[in-house]
DNA sequence: TGACATAATGCACTAAATTTGCAATAATAA
DNA sequence: TTATTATTGCAAATTTAGTGCATTATGTCA
């Protein structure tokens, strides 16, 4: 079931916001910050501000479909959640963002929880390098 | 050789707050934020300003002796450089920062480089879950 | 040792990212 | 359509990071 109907049911209200932020991330599929949705709104006419953004996010975290992203910025990132499992590539140069699917990272998580007394519920992984036009 | 040496022989002064701000990282060994050197600082009777510690690590970076680790947080990190090569476990619940090593991920890093086409020159892993302590 | 050159620092600001309080607005159930 | 209250906007506060410039202090060399 899509992200609209499953906060209907559990009885959050769809707005122009809500409905936008959550196309703009099917459609994206990559890590986005605050800003840049605030921009990507504005671009297509969805006029809200900041606030409205960031407590957007905030609540879409807490409902599951949102996870942050951290890169080396100062910036967060963030993205859907329940994407198919991967990772992403990030060139130092240009800033391009890829995503990359590993098949060797089950042994890595293997390992992981073998040498940890961690309780490992999620794992990500960020190459960095340059992206073929900046290299 | 040690990082003191080192930039010493290079010119670059040994000046209280650098000195303190190295052996801070040398002993701690996790990724810390610029915040936290500075309270870490004051508590050990260092007092400089927050101007410093951000221009200090900005020139420890450049000096290659430190390094910028992004975290889900949105402030960011640091840690030493040529630290043995290894990767984060990360508490959700306290915070709690340790390190693990893995075997496996040289297989991870062939796959990564043959699988794209980015010049790769780094990548950092990072598990979240619940530490001993909190699960 | 003492004075000099200049790297490093502190202070006062600026800038950007994120958060909060509160009144106004709008989505939905009835 | 109306009432309820989730959501939003606005203004202002916080937090994190970076700058310009005058002052201080490190390391060098006479």
């Amino acid at each position: 079931m899509d992200y609209i109907s499953k906060l209907k049911d559990q009885g959050s209200r769809i707005t122009v916001a809500r409905r936008s932020i959550i196309e703009l991330f099917e459609n994206t599929k990559k890590p986005i910050s605050a800003t840049s949705i605030h921009n990507m709104l504005t671009r297509i006419g969805v006029n809200v501000n900041m606030t409205t953004v960031y407590r957007e996010i905030e609540f879409l975290i807490k409902m599951n479909i949102l996870e942050k992203i951290p890169l080396k910025d100062h910036e967060l990132h963030y993205e859907l959640k329940d994407r198919e499992h991967h990772h992403h590539l990030l060139c130092t140069n240009c800033g391009l963002i890829e995503d990359i699917t590993l098949e060797s990272e089950k042994k890595l998580l293997a390992e992981a929880h073998q040498n940890s007394n961690y309780d490992i519920s999620r794992h990500s992984i960020a190459f960095y390098g340059k992206c073929p036009k900046c290299k």
